[in-house]
Parts: structure tokens; C-alpha cells; sequence
DNA sequence: TTGTAGGCGTTATCAG
DNA sequence: CTGATAACGCCTACAA
């Protein structure tokens, strides 16, 4: 690390004539009342059409912004968001900020993003934190340690809204990726392809949508006549080595399976490395799923046949259902549909 | 897009006895005045060991935690910093927030998040909301559609300090990645492998690190007796097709280069992809590399030799500077190493 | 050692 | 139509 001087910067803070202005300010300027200048400036209907034309007038000239700390405290509202989420730096996740960022914009608010890391400690931190802050309600994707909901309880308790996406934990308002739906048509698409064995490296049972995945794998199994083998259903807590060692257990099945569901496309693409080293050739000796369209699915060799989510629009249902619950409205949880992404592991036509 | 009738939410509204208690509630149960609370609440030193001890004891009771709305409309100071990035889903800006997270967190600062989007309107509006929410500094990287730096110039007669990291402007405090070093090491890299006429796919001028890279291109080549040659040097805006047009460009060329230096991992994806196309063997027929060490890079085939960042460093030092602005220190820029890192792309040994 | 009063910037209520 | 006044929750000079 390489260090650079550089110039002060203290001539920076040189005041000008009119910063920060405030609604006393320009009250005394046009020799009128605070009152007067609040309302006219949110065209309150009766003030007088010339005293608000002037007020708007010099406000903007000052270039006037109202403190929202002052009105925050006033309204008791932020209009400012709270996010948990485990980790930015999955592809999904940051798409599905995308779409909350947006929609909370366009809503008129703002937010507080903070991430779990995968860490319960951090994960109730990251509650205090916000509370501190004063948001309006909570949009949450619970870490994979999380197995209680205590303290989101609490939050609720405490009077917060709370919606749930991805993640999700029972009785919360939640938005969700239709997870079932989509691993019950990657395995309809390996059975079609004319897999007899298809075996699932489930994540972590306290998951939600992992439950989900896994239920989806086995609906579709049963409802293609062909048996649940729980030989075929192994787990993987999402680690590196744990993935590979999921898919070491399947590999030392008597009789190997003829393609694998894994849990997300990070847990395919470890897999992909570990059979791949084994001599396998994926897409033909075995196809290989997985969920979520990561960036990685398409750039590893071969490309991953996966199950895309709607993140944008997941991201966008959650801020409505949070500002509805905001505004004292009753809410009902939504699923969004996957499609299914159909690419070289698993097979050629 | 299917939805599940969900359970009304307003039963979760109930107040507790004590909820969010004030310094007045505080003052009134234990019949002090509120500004005794205040004191004792801080430690005060000429504050009554015993009141001082009840004032704490309750208050850890009744859970009180202090109104930062009015604190901060008190202090003029938010203890919030406002960064705007052009990106969430690159993953090199996740990694340098997590950092500034991290830092931010442990200096007692929240931080508000903003996207530009790599698009210069939505980063002046950004500028705006950050400036309403009463942050206390910003940290920045701009959009690659910047090209002008009077909004920032706004922001620091307003009196806001401001720290860029990654794409700097000139005369603002920054923390960057030593790129022109580590496009010579990569440079230098293909040199040692005996390549003689080495590309390079350069960004937008307009963007700093882009102007570095080229910068150490070019140092690597005269420090080789190898002269530059413009017609190896072509532009892309980094869109999909302006990186593939930018290849082309190369590739039809009477003489071929021999390597091709691009200006980040994901133009360099697009160009393997090109070149794959064309038939030529990456790291046989050409050799390959990039910037920054996005995952693609990685997951890629051949994986791609490309010069890692040390982002969460980058990001810790980006707050370290800001707070010191905001304490009104002076500050010296920093540069943060960069290391090579050599895999397939670049030809096995 | 503690209390009182005023203010941070805005809004809401109540008068006029 | 407009103006006082009080209040949101906290802090701090000044007083006692």
C-alpha cells in the first residue's frame, strides 16, 4: 500500500451566503409566519395564491430543502427502509436490492441496507442498528444460521412491519420465488431428458426455500411414478467442502445417479468441479442442475441448466407489501414464477 | 405470478407498557429532571454516583434507547455516510462495501446506499436524496457516463466532504487500486512469456482506472523496449458489443497481437468468447487477461489470468479518510497494492 | 450536584 | 387566509 499526499481541504468548508436555509429564514425575509411559509410550500389550499407563489419563489432562488430529521421527528416516520440480507455479493441478492432500491425511490423512500454475513450475531445487530435508526419497517432475508425468529418477533412486538423474501419464516409477510414450482420443472426437464436416478443436494433444512426445493425434487419424482430414494437426497450447509462432500457421498452410491439438483448454482458449480475431477463428463454421463442463475452458471463450462427468479420483481413486491403494511393495510404473501434455463449440463438434444 | 391470501398484520400493533421510553418518561418515574437523565445517561462526571446508577439501571429496564432523529437534529450530525456506486451486482463494489460496511459500522456510522447505474442523471439525483438525508460525507465512484464533476464540486461548497474510490475525479481525496501497476505487472506477465505484440482492450477515457491501466500498459511495453503501437489499442464503452466490436477490431488486424490486456474481467469474458468463436485457443494462440477479479474470471474456461484488488481494504480506507474529513482533519490519498494473478488464460507453462 | 429554559427545523392545533 | 404556540426528543448554557 502506497500512500499519496495530498491537499487540505479544509478551504472546502467556506460557507455560502444562503446554504441551508430554513423555513424561519425565509419566513423573515417575506416578513410573514414559519407557518405560513410550511404550508405554503405543500400548497396547503388556503393561503393566499401571491404569498405562495413567493414563497416558492425564494425557495427555490435559496435552493430551500426541507431537514428531514425535523420532519422525522415531527411525523414520527423516516420514510426510510431497513434491509437485512445475508450477503450483497451474491448475485441474486444484489439484483433483488435493485428492485427494492427502485420501487422504495419511486415510493419516496429510502434505505438502510445492512448484511448478515451468513451470521446470526450480525443478523441482530444489524436489527439494533436499524432500529436506532428510526426505519419505518424491516425488509429481511434471514442468514443461514438463523434456525429462531425471536427477534424478529420482537420487532413485530415492538410495532415494526416486517416482510420476509426469499428467506422466509413462518407468519411473516413474505415474497417468494415459486421454489417448488421451479425444482419440480428442472427434474420434469431430467426426467423428460430420460433420467431414471436423479439425486438433490438439499441446503439447509432451516432454509425455507430450501424446504421448498426439496419438496418440488420429490413432488415431481412421485408424480413421474418414479420412487424417492432418500440414498439420493444428501445435504450440504453451503460451504465449499461441504458441497463436495455431498457430492462425494452421491459418487459413492452403489449405483451412481443419472443427474443431480443442487440447491443453488454455487453448490452445482463445486459439484461440477468435483465430477468433472472424478472423469465424469457432465451433460453426458451425468446432468447436472441448479437454481438461481448466478452470473456463474453461465460462464462455467459446461453452462448450467438452473431455474431463473424474477429478482427484480421480487425486490419491487417486497417494498409494496412493506408500504401497505406501513400504511395499516393488510397484506397477502406473493409468490413469483421461475423459469427454467435450459443449457449444456444437461445434455445436447 | 401467484399469491397466497395472507393473515391481517394489524394485531402485531399492540404497544408495549414501555415501548421506545423517552429521557422525559425516565425523568418522570424516577422524579428528576429530564437534563439530569441526559447528563447521567453520559456519563457525566459531576453527576451523583447514585443517581447516576438508577438513571442507568432503569433505562437498561425499560430498554430505552435514544431518539437519533433528535440527536442528530441537535448535533447537525447524522453519523451517516452516503455512498453511490455505479453497480451493486458488479462484485468488485459489493466486496469494497462490505468493507466500508464493515468500517463504517465499527466507527459508529451507518451508510446509505445509492446505484447510479453506470447513468449520470440517476447519480445527480442520488447526490440529492443523500443531501436531504443530512449525511455526513460522501464516498463515490462515478458512473462511467460522467464526464463532468461540478455536482461534487456542489456538494463541497455545500460543505460536504467527499471521498472517491475506484473512478476518481481530479482534486478529490480517493482510494484506488495502484491500476497502471498492476496493468504493468500483467503486461509484464505476457512479456515474460514471450509475447511480442500485446493488445490492449482500453475503457472509456473518461473513467480514471481506465486511463491508468493504459498508463501501465504502455509503461510496461517502453520498459521492455517494446514500442506501443496504436493500432493495438482500441476502446470499448463496455457494452457486450462494443467489447466484441473492440476484438474484432484486433482481430482483423494484418498482423494478430499475440496477447490482449483488457480493462476488466467481464471485457474480457466477451472477448474470450469472440475469440473462442474464431478458433483460436485462448492461452495457446493468444494469451488473455483482465482486471479486478470478478468471479467470472474464475468459473470461465480457460480461467482467465487477471489482476486481483484488495477491495475490502479499499473500502475500510475510503471511510478511514472520510471520517478524518469530517473531523476536519486533513487527508493524504491513498493507493492500495494490487497482485497478479496468473492462471489459464495465460498460457500453461 | 441538579434544575430551568431555550433551541435544533418542522408541523399541527387553535385562534384571529 | 395567516399568525402564535406547542410539541417531536434531546442537548447545553446558565442558574441555583
Amino acid at each position: 500500500m502506497t500512500f499519496q499526499t495530498f491537499a487540505h481541504f479544509s478551504y472546502f468548508y467556506q460557507k455560502m451566503p444562503h446554504s441551508n436555509p430554513t423555513i424561519k429564514d425565509i419566513a423573515r425575509e417575506l416578513k410573514i409566519s414559519p407557518s405560513t411559509v410550511s404550508r405554503a410550500l405543500k400548497d396547503h389550499p388556503r393561503i393566499g395564491l401571491r404569498t405562495r407563489e413567493k414563497v416558492k419563489e425564494l425557495a427555490l432562488e435559496w435552493n430551500y430543502e426541507p431537514n428531514q430529521l425535523a420532519v422525522s421527528l415531527q411525523n414520527k416516520r423516516t420514510n426510510t427502509i431497513g434491509i437485512i440480507l445475508p450477503e450483497l455479493a451474491f448475485h441474486f441478492f444484489s439484483k433483488i436490492l435493485s428492485g427494492i432500491e427502485q420501487k422504495a425511490l419511486k415510493e419516496g423512500y429510502n434505505i438502510l441496507i445492512t448484511q448478515s454475513g451468513e451470521n446470526f450475531e450480525r443478523e441482530m445487530e444489524a436489527i439494533g442498528i436499524l432500529t436506532r435508526a428510526k426505519v419505518d419497517g424491516f425488509i429481511v432475508s434471514s442468514s443461514k444460521e438463523t434456525k429462531s425468529f425471536a427477534h424478529f418477533n420482537n420487532l413485530i412486538k415492538k410495532g415494526f412491519p416486517v416482510v420476509f423474501f426469499d428467506r422466509v419464516a413462518e407468519k411473516f409477510p413474505f415474497v417468494v420465488s415459486n421454489d417448488e414450482k421451479g425444482a419440480e420443472m428442472l427434474v420434469n426437464h431430467f426426467i423428460k431428458r430420460g433420467c431414471k436416478r436423479i439425486a438433490h443436494i438439499a441446503g439447509p433444512k432451516n432454509i425455507s426455500n430450501a424446504r421448498e426445493r426439496l419438496f418440488g425434487y420429490a413432488e415431481a419424482l412421485r408424480n413421474n411414478q418414479l420412487k424417492v430414494d432418500q440414498n439420493l437426497i444428501v445435504y450440504t450447509n453451503l460451504d465449499k467442502e461441504s458441497n463436495i462432500e455431498a457430492t462425494a457421498t452421491l459418487l459413492n452410491l452403489p449405483q451412481l445417479p443419472d443427474a443431480i439438483f443442487c440447491y443453488n448454482d454455487y453448490v452445482a458449480y463445486d459439484a461440477a468441479t468435483y465430477l468433472q475431477r472424478k472423469g465424469l463428463k457432465i451433460g453426458v454421463d451425468i446432468l447436472l442442475g441448479g437454481f438461481a442463475n448466478e452470473p456463474v452458471s453461465g460462464y462455467m463450462s459446461p453452462s448450467l441448466t438452473t431455474v431463473e427468479q424474477n429478482a427484480l420483481i421480487i425486490g419491487e413486491k417486497t417494498v409494496e407489501l412493506l408500504i401497505k403494511m406501513i400504511n395499516g393495510e393488510s397484506v397477502v404473501g406473493v409468490t413469483v414464477d421461475t423459469q427454467i434455463l435450459v443449457r449444456e449440463s444437461s445434455g445436447t438434444l
